[in-house]
RNA sequence: GGGGGAAUUCCCGAGUGGCCAAAGGGGACAGACUGUAAAUCUGCUGUCUACGACUUCGGUGGUUCGAAUCCACCUUCCCCCA
């Protein structure tokens, strides 16, 4: 096992930051937030970053630190992102890693070493070329030959996957099972204790997102979408990508409105959080604390020491 | 006041006598997930004492072996003329 670290985990809108904050404050911890979209700069509105307030004199990692002109990925953000835990740790401090995005903090935690290959490599962009020619069908059948149990796990409309699965062969000369299973008995490099937080009702869980919603078209959301337009972010960017942003696209071209964009925000961020939740849920060393009405951080807090200590933390 | 059109399962919307518990989409619910992950993909969605039965297509009453589909009347909504 490795060295002790605290992950904050939840949907959306279910009070990370401030938990993360409260705990970094009472261990003499530093936050590292696992957000793939809370990267990158000029998104601090519609990625409900913390703000300078908000983050209590609490050092934060990864956040807007990435042009959103670029693209990330997993095996990128991990990276940087274990750099800043082997440095808070050296310097005797405790990593606290906040986040909703549970690749990336599955991957930090256990130490996922990635396949080579990459979006814009040239196997990738060869492989995409086929399946624009050819479809997907006989892209499958040589998956089948290669590698039978990726694609028989793989639905056919999984494009995305089979395009990788098929990738990893072609750099590797390992199928991506073969991979994955070898990954997976690379024991955890660190020593997690999560801390999971969700409402008890998910109808109080899409009050919490639509408020949140409508704070962040008060505080100029919108304008924080035209301006990253401005600035030459193509709308093809995963920046933009970024729930909060996309849905605001048809309004800013004319066809739509602010509200409707508004209310598709709220749709898309329920979806999301509920997409969350299915990741969450498979982790049984979760330990949850459910948010019964509104979000009372100082219970949190308390039921989160008593877990902590019983697990040695601090 | 006259004329025309429409009412379908949570929503939108197909369906015009049997192959309809009813296409398709959305939403909801559940799941997957190893270099785009706030992404991508899958399943499921009338009820039940479930390889069968029962109740649904605005309401009531008819026609028919058989109706969401045909007829009559009623209710509501929309459009046109006045």
């Amino acid at each position: 096992m490795g060295e002790k670290i605290v992950c904050v985990v939840g949907p959306t809108a279910s009070g990370k930051t401030g938990l993360g904050v409260a705990l970094a404050k009472r261990y003499g911890g530093e936050v590292v937030s696992v957000d793939s979209m809370q990267i990158y700069r000029g998104m601090a509105i519609g990625t409900a970053a913390p703000t300078e307030e908000e983050q209590q004199g609490v050092p934060h990692h990864m956040i807007a630190i990435a042009d959103p002109r670029e693209s990330f990925s997993v095996a990128r953000f991990a990276a940087l992102a274990t750099d800043c835990i082997e440095d808070i740790l050296h310097r005797g401090r405790l990593p606290i890693l906040v986040g909703g995005t549970g690749l990336y903090l599955d991957a930090i935690v256990r130490g996922t070493v990635f396949a080579p290959g990459t979006q814009d490599g040239a196997v990738r962009r060869d492989l995409q070329e086929r399946l624009e020619r050819e479809g997907i069908a006989p892209l499958l059948d040589e998956l089948s030959a290669i590698d039978p149990a990726a694609a028989a796990r793989l639905a056919p409309a999984d494009e995305k996957r089979i395009l990788r699965a098929l990738e990893v062969y072609r750099e590797t000369g390992t199928t991506i099972t073969e991979h994955n299973a070898q990954t997976q008995k690379i024991p955890p490099r660190y020593d997690a204790s999560y801390l999971g937080l969700a409402f008890r009702e998910r109808e109080e869980q899409r009050r919490r997102i639509a408020l949140r919603v409508s704070q962040m078209a008060a505080e100029g959301l919108v304008d924080e979408v035209r301006a990253l337009l401005a600035s030459g972010v193509p709308e093809s960017a995963t920046a933009l990508q970024a729930i909060g942003y996309k849905e605001l696209l048809p309004a800013l071209r004319g066809e739509s409105t602010v509200e409707e964009g508004l209310a598709d925000i709220t749709l898309r961020s329920c979806q999301y959080a509920k997409r969350q939740l299915t990741w969450l849920r498979r982790n049984p060393a979760i330990h949850w604390i459910f948010w019964e009405k509104s979000p009372d951080f100082e219970e949190a807090l308390r039921l989160s020491t008593e877990f902590l200590t019983a697990r040695g933390v601090g």
